[in-house]
DNA sequence: AGTCAATATATCGGCTTGATATACTATAAA
DNA sequence: TTTATAGTATATCAAGCCGATATATTGACT
């Protein structure tokens, strides 16, 4: 059992990013705020660097240390034939289930807790924002993509497009669903 | 600055479910485990028993030790007027952006390095799964629910549909990509 | 009597999260 | 030119969370 306890850690995500291409750790965070993974996972910097300074203790990454070329600091990691191996073993495993968190969806489940005006205003922000993911997925371009990375970004659009659809239609229910009305809670 | 720095940490999940009722750390956990907040939100015992045990220091809640009815070491916990006002407060704040970790899709989005066998168990598992989550939900009893209790379910159940329909009708594309063809990678 | 699953509380190390500090580059306005 | 603003880039830290583990009782079935 000494292995690797977590299946797809900091680490895991990294190296997920190197096998398609050097990197440095603020490009990869970008992949996982902005970019292909946005969607899916995250990992912030304080996960970011640690784990690329134990990949390269462990040999699974090499440091190119950034030469004068822009920023004096800008390390570039790229992964070794023995962190490709690691992460195809970590891709083997059992992944673990979906884990969903929405504060949001929280707050409309009580929503008859909720000031009137704060329910509408945070529901119509959520739903603005959720229009905008569908449109900017809309907008990418199939070209050259490999069937991976395509089937995930049209699961990505066919569940932005799903919560889309279903709180412009039942927008009116939730809202006008008598306020201060949390006498029926009990 | 002193305040709650954390939105809809252990403790707000916790008060939301005590708001509904009393209930014991074990019962708490079910209701995100199995219960109405399964699917979009987690909380394990390692963050529940802490949590209550904060929240009755500062009043919060009240802890009816367990009379000898069923197990000896039962603890029911009940929200006290304080712990509506925190509660109601909570919600009132500024929600987070949602957050999906989703293994199986990273898995996904390298299928070009699985093994194919593997790779179709793990996608027909995890389509089992969400068919399932749909035959649930659907067979939910609708009698007497709040409003914003109902409008979460419905846009759970959108979203298990989505998901569910998308791996139906892309299965055979994914699978089917090229068996080992991991050299499109660079 | 023995086994198994469910109920129930609790703890702990390791990891992640979010905020913060620092500093350089590039663009554009004043 | 100087200043301001935004973006690039690395790094750390306290607080909190996660998953595993330990312990023990109850209830059902064999």
């Amino acid at each position: 059992m000494t292995g690797s306890p977590e299946v797809m850690d900091a680490k895991t995500l990294c190296l997920g990013v190197l096998v398609m291409g050097d990197a440095s750790g603020y490009e990869i965070r970008k992949m996982f705020d902005e970019g292909p993974f946005a969607h899916f996972q995250d990992v912030g910097f304080g996960s970011i660097y640690p784990a690329l300074a134990k990949l390269s203790d462990e040999g699974l990454v090499a440091v190119t240390g950034g030469a004068g070329d822009g920023h004096p600091e800008k390390k570039v990691y790229a992964i070794t034939p023995a962190g490709r191996d690691a992460f195809t073993q970590s891709l083997a495993r059992a992944p673990k289930r979906d884990k969903l968190r929405s504060d949001v969806t929280f707050m409309m489940f009580f929503a008859e807790f909720l000031d009137p005006d704060h329910l509408r205003g945070v529901y119509d922000d959520y739903l603005a924002h959720y229009r905008d993911r569908v449109r900017f997925m809309e907008s990418l371009d199939a070209e050259g993509v490999p069937e991976g990375r395509l089937f995930v970004r049209g699961m990505g659009l066919a569940f932005y497009r799903a919560i889309t659809e279903y709180m412009t239609e039942n927008r009116d229910r939730l809202i006008n669903a008598g306020p201060g009305a949390k006498d029926a809670a009990e």
